[in-house]
DNA sequence: GCGAAGCTATTACACTTGTAGAAGGCTGTC
DNA sequence: GACAGCCTTCTACAAGTGTAATAGCTTCGC
């Protein structure tokens, strides 16, 4: 299941406030994007469409679920990224992140000694 | 900057052998892709007018040097991984890229030790 | 019961991406 | 010097993505 960027947003504030209006995705992402209900709309159908929720009438408004879980969703996307850019290989993947990141100095040198051990390692 | 997937293949084959030809590349990930020699030609031709490679006429042949590095499109790709599905948070990033990975099961374990500091150190 | 407000479904349209054919220009070889 | 073969540029087209307007149905409040 491949999640467009606009995709992503929709989806997490499906996965944040189970089940969801469409109203209430757009509470949750409008003042982010400023978009027209009618687009979340849109994005709701065609994520209903590619099977990465479901939606249920309830009265005369459709309620919306996940599918998926946030967590394969993140898993896969990882997983395409991995395959994508870095041809499969997790170490290369975890150098590149622990430059310049979020992390404090400290991790980031713990991850990098790690790293050391992995291509110790493999030799 | 931004790269497709069909992007990435082209790139990557113009990373592994600087400068090279469209007849190269094609050489390079045909036999992957299958692609006909035209498509190779438009996505070098993309490539160029977005700024990720570089073109120069030799004879009556264009061979294309990468105008950006590999390190810095795999850095821009995690952080835009990062952004879109995961918040930005690095910390929950790596728990996934832990699961059911490549990394040996004693990589694993230090990276979720890792982690765990990490966590109790945002505490 | 009527109007406002909210909901749905349909339709649209530009841009990006994947994929390629076609037409026309050089060049090397016989 | 003509033909094969390789190169370039132009054009195309379907699917996916971002973004939305519009029209028509429902419902709630007065």
């Amino acid at each position: 299941m491949r999640l467009s960027d606009a995709e992503w947003k929709v989806m997490k504030a499906v996965w944040d406030h189970q089940p969801s209006t469409a109203r209430q995705v757009l509470n949750s992402v409008g003042n982010d994007t400023g978009w027209a209900y009618s687009t979340v709309k849109t994005m709701l159908t065609r994520l209903t469409d590619k099977g990465a929720l479901s939606s249920e009438m309830r009265g005369n408004t459709a309620v919306y679920s996940p599918r998926i879980s946030q967590g394969d969703a993140q898993r896969s996307a990882v997983r395409s990224l991995l395959d994508r850019a870095f041809g499969g290989a997790m170490a290369p993947m975890l150098r590149f992140m622990t430059d310049g990141s979020d992390l404090s100095a400290a991790d980031r040198a713990a991850i990098r000694d790690l790293l050391q051990q992995t291509d110790e390692g493999a030799r």
